[in-house]
DNA sequence: TGATGATATGCAACAAGTTGCATAATGGGA
DNA sequence: TCCCATTATGCAACTTGTTGCATATCATCA
């Protein structure tokens, strides 16, 4: 179960809910693993069942029971066995590049206003974390070896998106070229009304 | 139905059986959507009960009857209108971040040999990226316009293999150092017998 | 007073992906 | 002759991820 290591992760140094996980995963640790809340509290009754976390129910005025997870001495356990495990290889998915395999069949406009959302999408999150790296990592050198860990992540986020982008710009001219400048798609996909 | 819509984009201009399908999700199509035999099989006899492929049985002298698939009128426009949708974000999930994470705890040396792992498999497809690149496309501009689409979508896998190489690279510099040059790991993941 | 949104948790049904196994013929090597 | 790899297809059980909905409280706004 690779969530469940992600989440183990997460709760090395900190006792949290479910709520407060889930906000762990719209940020940092879900820049490369998405979890909605649905898989994180289904994950945690296993993870507790298994024995890998304990539970703290806070009584809160009102509001439903708090209950705040803490990583066992098993679950550290577990999650170090893990650590020490080898990767399988590293595998993506992305339908956009099965959409560009029927360029040249008609609907190339979409194809193209498929490209630039993707570009815009790399230069949203290209922003963000360069943000964030100006913003806590300024100097590389002085870090943890648990903040080098998050830094080298960000560091790969900052690969990843600068590549997409670079292949973007690549792929816009060169169908746009091919198309002999007939496109009259021209936003970027973000205008929610250029949804048709 | 990701995995539907890829089936159909390899059906387009061509006649296949489940089989020759799960030959092309190793190549070509299977950089960037990966599906086993029984994934398609699966997949395939949905497609056939929705109409949008249709089956032709070639008797073999003794093995069993080879099943080809065709892309009907039917399932051609479904692609289309695939094409014309507009694609959502764009996510990836890799564990070998989350393992980063929990650098400093211990095991330092296995998350090495990981990211020496990662660094050799993104060797191994960029050259074959490349050789491919050299082999196939080697004027673009005299690709037709499904050529084109397959070319960017190789040119994709160059960027983003060339990207994690490097990142690779910064990581082990960075991990290493941070290290004090302790480390005991010299592998690089690719001898089966260092698995221990 | 009623509506809405944020906090905080969870179930149920479904879709998609993985793992292990089964079948059945052909051809090649020990 | 037996074992194994290749071709070619498929089922069943399981795990993982998605979607829609349900509950309950508090604060704020109209």
């Amino acid at each position: 179960m690779a969530l469940s290591h992600a989440i183990m992760t997460a709760l090395v140094d900190e006792e949290l809910s479910g709520y407060e996980l889930t906000k762990r995963f719209e940020v940092s640790l879900g820049f490369f693993w998405q979890a909605s809340h649905q898989q994180i509290y289904r994950t945690l009754k296993q993870l507790l069942t298994s024995g890998y976390v304990s539970l703290r129910e806070v009584a809160q005025s009102g509001k439903p029971d708090k209950k705040l997870y803490q990583l066992t001495e098993l679950g550290r356990n577990t999650l170090l066995d893990w650590v020490d495990g080898t990767e399988p290889a590293w595998q993506t998915r992305d339908e956009l590049f099965v959409k560009l395999y029927n360029l040249g069949q008609a609907h190339d406009d979409a194809i193209v206003r498929d490209v630039r959302t993707r570009r815009s999408q790399h230069e949203t999150r290209l922003a963000l974390y360069e943000k964030i790296r100006a913003r806590s990592y300024a100097d590389p050198a002085a870090l943890s070896a648990a903040g080098r860990g998050r830094y080298l992540s960000l560091l790969a986020g900052i690969h990843r998106e600068t590549a997409g982008l670079a292949w973007c710009e690549t792929a816009l001219a060169m169908i746009t070229d091919g198309m002999g400048g007939k496109g009259g798609v021209d936003d970027d996909g973000t205008d929610p009304t250029g949804s048709g």
